[in-house]
This record gives structure tokens, sequence and C-alpha cells, in this order.
DNA sequence: AATGTGACTACCC
DNA sequence: AGGGTAGCCACAT
């Protein structure tokens, strides 16, 4: 089953405004610890048909992972920051205080 | 049909 | 501390 995939798809809607994930914590809520790869390509695959806050989502050193030459990574930032989620320095997101926990599940 | 690649990470040397 | 590797898996060529 692909399952994975579609766990993934599911934690990443439910990632509350405000909030943000990494790849891997999605991954690993997801079943694979291993499969953070997999949580950015439905991002790009199925933001369109499910309306991902793809925005949510993070590198785990707490930093956008698009290069600053694409315009998404400065339209994520301003998502982010519109949601409440502010960026240090470096545009760095404060994991420990912006991190979804997403236990209930 | 096979091979390479990617909004990534964690592990191992 | 820093660089290389493995693992996930759909999509492009």
């Amino acid at each position: 089953m692909q399952e994975l995939s579609l766990r993934i798809i599911e934690l990443i809607a439910a990632i509350p405004a405000g909030q943000v994930a990494t790849y891997g914590q999605i991954a690993a809520m997801a079943g694979n610890h291993r499969a953070a790869r997999q949580v950015s390509r439905v991002l790009h695959t199925c933001t369109s048909k499910y309306q991902l806050p793809w925005h949510r989502v993070i590198g785990a050193a707490g930093k956008i992972s698009i290069p600053k030459d694409q315009p998404g990574y400065t339209k994520q930032k301003k998502k982010l920051e519109e949601e409440g989620v502010l960026f240090g320095l470096g545009d760095t997101i404060d994991l420990n205080q912006y991190r979804w926990s997403g236990h209930n599940k």
C-alpha cells in the first residue's frame, strides 16, 4: 500500500497555521524517517490537487529548502510570516517554538 | 524499459 | 567537524 505517500499527504494537510514541520518529521510520522524526499515529491505533485500548505514544510535546519533564486522562496517566507511564523537571523525559523508536534493520531 | 534525479535526512567514516 | 552514502519512490528522459 502506498500508505506512506497517503499519510504524508494527510499529515501535511493537518499542519496547523502558524506552525511548521520538517520533511524528516513528516516522514517519520508517516512511518519512514528516511522518506523525507518523498515528502518533497508529494509537495510538488499534490499541492495543486489537494491544496496542501506546502509553505509550512521546511528543512530540518529550520530553513526554507528552496534556492533564493526561485520565487517560491520569498513567497513561502511571506506566507509563513503572515501566519505568525517569524524568521530569525539568516532567515531561519525557530523550530523549538514553531515546530508542529503532531502527536494527535 | 532502464537509468537518473530531486523542496531531504540520518548515519557512518 | 566534515564529507560521503544509503534509503524512499514518482516522474523525466
